[in-house]
DNA sequence: CAGACTATTAAACGATTCGTTAATCCTTAA
DNA sequence: TTAAGGATTAACGAATCGTTTAATAGTCTG
């Protein structure tokens, strides 16, 4: 769980938008180059640079790449960072995932 | 509260580091300074952009400045972009801030 | 195999970021 | 008002990022 690579793919407006539509259900590139206004080339970047952080993962059917969110990796860093910088009071009590 | 600015601070390793030393207690920025391998102006920079990003606010006293972590904003920002991502499912009931 | 379609990688480019040192600003104190 | 200390801004070079188009790779179909 490399935080920086984490939180540097989420340092992107295209690909926090990428990781909600995900979030409703896989899409392979070309569906997601579609909803985006920039070329294939790039999405397939963003997403490579999703899936280099543990955000996504990718599974070939066909000729299409399907990618799927990968939820735990995403909200075990925000958990982290969160107890990271959580006040001492709070940081007591352990809690469940967020 | 423009996620972005706030994802993109976030997106460095020692930003992460600052808001965790004021996660303690408040600091000056030479305070800070003496804690990281770089010189004052970069901190300073670094602090810049925390508080851009609404992360950090800064109080002058005397000669000094003292910066103290915002923890709303930063995990108001965690907690929205973990209900973006969330699965259908664990969106129906409105939850308490993480 | 040839050809079409999808995805990724390569190459090139401009824009941005991050560090440095030097200069400037603000506050305090003599 | 002068000097000193702390903080920020200016200016600059090195490195990284994000995009584009062109080229390459993988997969199905005729």
């Amino acid at each position: 769980m490399e935080l920086d690579r984490i939180f540097t793919a989420l340092a992107s407006a295209p690909r926090r938008r990428m990781l909600a539509f995900l979030s409703q259900t896989a899409l392979t590139t070309s569906d997601l180059a579609a909803r985006f206004p920039m070329s294939a080339p790039a999405v397939s970047r963003h997403l490579s640079v999703l899936q280099n952080a543990g955000l996504v993962e990718s599974e070939r059917q066909g000729q299409r790449v399907l990618y799927r969110l990968k939820r735990d990796t995403l909200l075990n860093a925000l958990a982290r960072l969160a107890s990271e910088v959580d006040g001492p009071l709070r940081r007591e009590p352990p809690r469940e995932a967020i």
